[in-house]
DNA sequence: TTATTTGGTTTCGTTATGCAACCTTTCTGG
DNA sequence: CCAGAAAGGTTGCATAACGAAACCAAATAA
């Protein structure tokens, strides 16, 4: 009677679902992005515990979002780095924060902003070849023949 | 000993992630964005539980992601229909499949295509105000004073 | 009228989570 | 060198969440 796993559901959303779909990885990859590179100080930063702390961070690096790196002299001494993988999470991370922001309020003392300006970001969009705005009124789902998909039932 | 609750964390990924972030609501969202309505057709085509799907859709209510709309004649039919909040996700449910897609290969039997057109999406990305493209490393992260906030301590 | 569908709730066993205690190896101060 | 602290875990226990199946009442279809 274990998770459901969401992997062989021939669905792409519940494939990235089963590597990050929990209630702290993406939360892990966040405080990484933030710079944070050391066991103790995801522990302290995310205030989580230390199992499941050590549970998560093998689970990224199972994924291939995360890498440990050794860096002690000649000891365990251990960093946890984003990969390309996990970098490449930017986009679902801050599409996440700015809806947050947009329908909760702003609940975060820190803002993201451009380095070179200093401005903060436009708001993360889905667009259509042509850089037309578009919402999920403006697409379809079709299988692989092209034709549209027979929904609801 | 109950969950750790994330909406308390001064952070908006975490809040949202208190909303959205366990394994099932973000798929059931993603359903509906399908045009899945009925309760039955949920738990068909996801193969969920139903007390967990009950659930799903109470907690997706609660947070203001969908609504419960009363179909019955004279009685109890009811359909689940995501609100702006929740249709304003298609962007985070996007940036998710394409990661999927980039990382772990086509697993999806479907595809997104713009409707107009019929041409497939362009990738989600994070910009700049004026419209360039930045990775993780071309943002900063700022407190409210605008100053560059002191990391992985 | 009877059977079936819908939209649940309940029960029960398994798994995940949170907390605290403990453990080993490595630095740090004196 | 020695004592103590820190890093990075592991273990044990109590509670919460999950998954499958059974059950149930109202509404609809046959």
């Amino acid at each position: 009677m274990t998770r459901k796993r969401f992997d062989e559901m021939g669905c792409s959303v519940a494939c990235a679902l089963n590597e990050v779909g929990d209630w702290w990885s993406l939360l892990v990859v966040k405080q990484a992005m933030l710079g944070t590179r050391r066991f103790v100080d995801f522990q302290h930063n995310l205030g989580i515990a230390k199992n499941i702390l050590c549970n998560r961070l093998s689970r990224l690096v199972d994924n291939g979002v995360m890498v440990r790196v050794d860096v002690g002299e000649h000891g365990k001494r251990y960093e946890y780095r984003l990969t390309d993988k996990g970098r490449d999470l930017f986009t679902v991370v801050t599409a996440l924060r700015q809806w947050s922001e947009r329908w909760n309020g702003e609940k975060d003392t820190m803002q993201l902003v451009d380095r070179q300006s200093g401005e903060p970001l436009a708001p993360v969009v889905v667009q259509s070849q042509q850089g037309q705005i578009l919402t999920v009124r403006d697409v379809r789902f079709v299988d692989e023949d092209g034709k549209p998909l027979e929904e609801a039932g």
